[in-house]
RNA sequence: UGCCCCUUAGCUCAGUCGGUAGAGCAGCUGACUGUUAAUCAGCGGGUCGUUGGUUCGAGUCCAACAGGGGCAGCCA
């Protein structure tokens, strides 16, 4: 057998009287007297292709076993269909069994199953409509990021999964070691720790995953000019949410000679080309969201895809909420981080679609962004999305020595960790900016999907790494 | 990490006041020349998450544990 080239979704642009294989998983089976019909995905897009066995073309038994997870190859003549549901259907001629699923067993039924059961069995879930939408929008949007890049003359970096320096400052880490060996299996499990001397440790000093890219993403741009990384990301934080992974893949682009209004120009021309990319793609996956997961969708994604963001300073945000006679569990006030509820009355109530807030107090965002006039802001951007929350969140960043040098001082960082970061600012330094975008975040933002564990084949969160 | 909720048939769920268990789908048997979550008739299917407690009696009340989920914090 060769690899496929050709697809269910290649048969059916076929003209009617072509003779074709169709490879896939039988969906579901319907049987009348003398005629039965299969539904056939392959995963190569949201449509079956409806297979119909004549009476007599078969034994009875065989077409017993093409039960829901059957997978199969039928051959056949493409033929039009009389029925509504289908333009075409394939009139199976013959037909090869290649692993029968035991109905009796196999978790997944025609009907619907909660989103909380399919995570259970991630394996095979991927196998339905709304896993395998998901799968080819995440597929399909991971292109789209690539493609809106290298468009404007982008280049796609590598930056260290592994790191030695647990100075990024985005959040818990997870370490790295070969100090420590496990032994016994499941339950019984133990680490063993060979050396509590980081010196004696693979490294030779203590390694962590890394939690983001930007600060080797920055020493990049200031040779390539524009630069983005697009992989993996990791963060301890034990945080148990709809919208927080363990791992997950993150998008960063920086810009050398670029400024923070460049940056928001940036994310939004970006928001908006995978959306319309996903759009122009994705047609069926998206209406079957629309339809059953997220009625507002395609409304909201058009709407977005076409229309400019909402721009707000962090001040103007905090007078508004303030001026919204809202009752709010936290009120807030100026220089207080802004909570889960003050941003969903922003971009849900307020604007009604995503917004960018900008120049956050210096004292709630990290220290590496630039400093404003009036020595109190920084230049710092969220893009905060509706039911999502923050989608994104970058700055212009601190391009002075010695206001960086401030700055790292203030914060009690190790300016020493910091020797080849702070060179970028003594050799050749340049304004610029650049952002950071959960990639999980925007596909539930594209699919309408709750939960983040739904958008990523495995998830993983604590006490959560099952396959 | 804090607060809260859930766990009953393969799946989705009912189960009243504590009195020994129900439906739909799936499966099986049959009916129906073309269905689209096919339809119709019949049949089988349960250690009520686990352990302990209260009680004459526990799916139901209590506790611990396990698994799953929601909200919040941390963030992307």
């Amino acid at each position: 057998m060769d690899y496929r080239r050709s697809y269910v979704k290649d048969i059916f642009s076929l003209a009617p009287g072509s003779e074709v294989d169709a490879y896939g998983w039988v969906k579901t089976r319907r049987d009348s007297k003398g005629v039965s019909f299969v539904q056939l995905s392959d995963g190569s897009c949201f449509q079956d292709l409806q297979v119909v066995l004549e009476a007599g073309a078969f034994p009875e038994e065989t077409v017993k076993q093409l039960t829901t997870g059957t997978s199969v190859r039928f051959r056949g003549e493409v033929v039009e269909s009389p029925a509504a549901g289908q333009a075409v259907e394939l009139k199976a001629t013959q037909l090869e069994i290649y692993g029968i699923a035991d109905a009796t067993t196999y978790p997944l039924q025609k009907k619907g199953a909660t989103m909380e059961f399919l995570r259970e069995i991630s394996h095979l879930r991927v196998r339905g409509n709304t896993f395998g939408a998901v799968f080819r929008v995440r597929s399909e949007a991971a292109y789209a990021v690539h493609k809106f890049f290298h468009e404007r003359g982008f280049r796609w970096i590598h930056t260290p999964i592994i790191t030695a320096s647990d100075c990024e400052g985005a959040g818990a880490m997870f370490a790295v070691s070969t100090s420590l060996e496990a032994t016994g299996h499941g339950d019984d499990a133990q680490w063993k720790l060979k050396s509590a001397d980081p010196t004696q440790d693979f490294f030779g000093k203590p390694a962590f995953l890394t939690v983001s890219g930007q600060l080797e993403a920055e020493t990049m741009a200031l040779g390539l000019t524009n630069v983005y990384t697009f992989g993996p990301t990791f963060r301890a934080e034990n945080s148990n949410t709809a919208r927080h992974l363990a791992e997950f893949w993150m998008i960063e682009p920086e810009m050398a000679f670029c400024s923070l209004e460049g940056d928001m120009k940036l994310a939004e021309e970006f928001l908006r080309y995978v959306i319309q990319h996903l759009l122009d793609h994705c047609g069926p996956d998206l209406e079957f969201f629309n339809q059953r997961i997220e009625p507002e969708l395609l409304k909201t994604l058009e709407h977005v895809a076409t229309s400019s963001f909402e721009h707000m300073t962090y001040t103007e945000a905090v007078e508004a909420l303030a001026a919204s006679g809202e009752k709010f569990e936290f009120p807030c006030h100026w220089g207080a981080d802004l909570q889960a509820e003050h941003e969903r009355w922003l971009t849900e109530v307020k604007v009604g679609r995503p917004v960018i807030l900008t120049d956050y107090p210096k004292e709630i965002k990290a220290f590496y962004m630039r400093l404003n006039e009036d020595g109190k802001t920084v230049r710092a951007m969220d893009v905060l999305a509706p039911r999502i929350g923050e989608i994104i969140g970058g700055s212009q960043r601190e391009e002075r020595l010695d206001i960086l040098e401030d700055r790292i001082e203030e914060f009690g960082l190790p300016k020493e960790a910091y020797w080849w970061y702070l060179d970028l600012r003594r050799f050749g330094s340049v304004p610029h900016a650049g952002f950071g975008l959960g990639f999980e975040r925007l596909l539930m933002y594209v699919t309408g999907m709750k939960n983040i564990r739904d958008v990523i084949p495995y998830h993983r969160t604590p006490g959560s790494a099952e396959f």
